[in-house]
DNA sequence: CAGATAGTTCAACACTTATTGAATAATTAT
DNA sequence: ATAATTATTCAATAAGTGTTGAACTATCTG
């Protein structure tokens, strides 16, 4: 089994626009340590509002999602976004706070 | 006179947002290098068009507008933006081509 | 099989965004 | 005062966003 290169092309304006909701920040702050599960962030709000917000980073091409058994799993795509826009993930995580 | 500390706030999903259309980036890539009247845009659109980028890139925060004559000039806050949000700027901006 | 778990999809709603042409305001020049 | 320049505001329109509750799909467990 060969790596899938996952190299579908991002848009800046999809990203920044994704980026530009405090939820979907806090999401990916914490998929910036490790990966998780849906129902991981359900402290952030309620599973239909979240599912949205999972959806949305997925087509802006910042999260990936595997499904595995019941669960779906939801990783940051750190070298895709790094690679087409450097610099722009790092510093836009850094200036969201993590606390709720 | 005093210089105006000219402090308000900033938002990040406010700037991020402002910063995810194409057309905004554009013209702070542009007031990245020296301020510019509006009319300097035409280029980039009707200046009914312009005009609300400019207002939308003001009250995000991003731009400062002062009138000399019949002319608005148009300044970036650079070092405000940097003060709040540390290498947010120069990362989209260096990610944002200044061909058209 | 029934029941619980994990998560999405749908329809409805209120709200915001982006665009355009027409009208308007402010300033400067003749 | 008239006209030109610079730029905004307004109303209308079309499309996108975020939220919610209800219904749905799929998977696992007993």
């Amino acid at each position: 089994m060969i790596e899938e290169p996952d190299m579908m092309p991002l848009d800046l304006s999809d990203v920044l626009d994704a980026l530009s909701d405090k939820t979907r920040r806090r999401i990916l702050l914490r998929l910036a340590v490790a990966d998780f599960c849906c129902s991981s962030f359900s402290d952030l709000g309620p599973k239909t509002r979240l599912a949205y917000h999972f959806a949305r980073l997925e087509r802006s091409g910042l999260i990936h999602v595997t499904k595995s058994g019941r669960r779906r799993i939801l990783s940051l795509r750190r070298e895709q976004v790094e690679a087409f826009f450097p610099g722009v993930l790092p510093a836009v995580l850094q200036n969201t706070p993590d606390h709720l």
